[in-house]
DNA sequence: CACGATTGGGGTAATTTGGGTT
DNA sequence: GTTGTCCAAATTACCCCAATCG
């Protein structure tokens, strides 16, 4: 029985993230920069692959070593 | 075409999908935002295509482009 | 300093959760 | 594990507005 589709994450979960308020990950997905999915109680919920891909899109390694 | 017999969820299952708890699945079917199918015994089972389907209905794509 | 964009706080209402019980 | 109900607490949604960032 693999009702499987994809784990999903609560928007307190995409704000500890992202270190942010959950009213900030709310409003990202109102202006489209996330997508999200409503529960029929009108609660949103994100997709984790999409939202971990966002992290590492946005992440950027140093590129210079510590000079000491 | 007609499916002699059609994919059946339980409450878990559908909770999972939604990332939400089982209760809350049932308190869905008894509020009518989703259709329920009952087994003699009383236990509920819901259509995996109307919860595929509203899955999809409820799910907002991002729009925007990330910006680095 | 000014500007636009982003963020977070406040307040209220709705939804969800979890315990305890049958 | 699931049903049904009650109830308290946490989370979320949605509004406006001030503070902050680049």
């Amino acid at each position: 029985m693999t009702a499987a589709t994809e784990r999903l994450l609560t928007p307190g979960e995409v704000a500890n993230l992202f270190r942010v308020d959950p009213k900030t990950v709310t409003r990202w997905a109102t202006a489209g920069r996330i997508g999200s999915i409503r529960t029929p109680g009108g609660h949103r919920r994100f997709r984790e692959t999409e939202v971990k891909a966002l992290l590492s899109e946005l992440t950027t390694e140093a590129t210079e070593p510590v000079r000491h």
